[in-house]
DNA sequence: TCATTACCCTACGCTAGCGTATGGTGTCTC
DNA sequence: GAGACACCATACGCTAGCGTAGGGTAATGA
């Protein structure tokens, strides 16, 4: 965190990430950071040219390494309902994981961050779209049902991110038990 | 709006409430409002002591009122499958009506906006439960389809209002029919 | 070894917004 | 009609953060 040797704008940006992720976006404040890095704002404004440059840096780094991160955990799993299952279990413990993306959420008004949240927001959906075609739903009902699923997730985690023991899911078998239970309902009906 | 009367705290804690919809909890600015007002902030510092008491008095009118406003709406519906129903379309809807709501979810770390939010949020997730177990649900079904009922249209209201026309709900049929095939799906298996 | 380059510091000006002190004015009351 | 009170203006100090100007230093390559 505290570098002894001198700083890149890499460095930078990846404080800017670490700042995103504690304090919203509000925290990628360029003398804060400074202070943090141990250096002083003079040093920033050699690597960038202002304060939205940062942000900018930060996000990028965020998209790249959430979808990669996404990505490669889920191509791990063939079964389409195993898939899902998956998407789930990790949107609702992504308060832990992910908190960036919380506070990003929370930000989805700033002109940088609106496109960035529209770009994954559609990835994700229709990519959960695909996955209920797979399964064998025609592709207007896919596309119900993945909306269905993709809003019920995003709320998840929304909610158990921000009020942490509010929502009644750990009665009964934990949050395996949830899980399979919001499956049982979004897949009823399955056709094959 | 601009008024040539003097103001009273009700004034402020109104313009208040409507800087919140239009431009978030950081909109709720002495100066600006006093500005907008056509007065200065002299007049402020004499009905409020700080900016927090005007944050909260914004946050105590909003409660109020969008309590009272999805109160009485729902009771006219007695039937608890409409009832659902209704819940749905306006959540879907809700990013016109309330823009106030939208811009409080994003300022949910505040230290004022966060307990209300939590008791809003308890209200309606237990209201919600109550309705599946009135429909002939178990208890322990009822916590878990109200549960993934109340997530779902709470991602969707959130999703609708920041990204508009990035939701596939419009095709086929518009809102009505997609929330009749969410409702068919959180139903499905309904015992009684 | 010496100049160049990369990186950083110090010091400054600027803005938006919070909060305070104090004085002014219209309206109500006795 | 004279005070009292409610309401507001003016003017000030303060903080956090952005951005700029210009000078300094350590390392590097010729």
């Amino acid at each position: 965190m505290t570098q002894e040797r001198r700083l890149t704008a890499e460095d930078w940006a990846e404080a800017a990430l670490e700042a995103l992720g504690e304090g919203g976006l509000s925290a990628i404040a360029v003398e804060p950071l400074a202070a943090r890095l141990g250096v002083t704002k003079g040093s920033f404004y050699w690597h960038f040219a202002n304060r939205e440059a940062l942000v900018a840096a930060a996000l990028a780094l965020w998209e790249q390494r959430s979808t990669e991160a996404k990505i490669a955990s889920l191509n791990a799993e063939p079964d389409p309902v195993a898939r899902i299952r998956l998407l789930f279990s990790q949107a609702i413990e992504l308060a832990g994981r992910d908190s960036a993306e919380i506070n990003l959420r929370a930000a989805s008004d700033n002109p940088l961050v609106q496109p960035l949240l529209r770009r994954v927001i559609q990835r994700r959906l229709w990519y959960t779209i695909d996955l209920f075609e797979q399964i064998g739903f025609s592709r207007e009902e896919a596309i119900r049902r993945g909306a269905m699923a993709f809003t019920a997730y995003g709320g998840q985690s929304e909610i158990t991110a921000r009020f942490p023991g509010i929502m009644p899911i750990d009665e009964g078998g934990g949050i395996g038990a949830y899980v399979d239970s919001v499956l049982e309902v979004l897949l009823s009906g399955r056709p094959g």
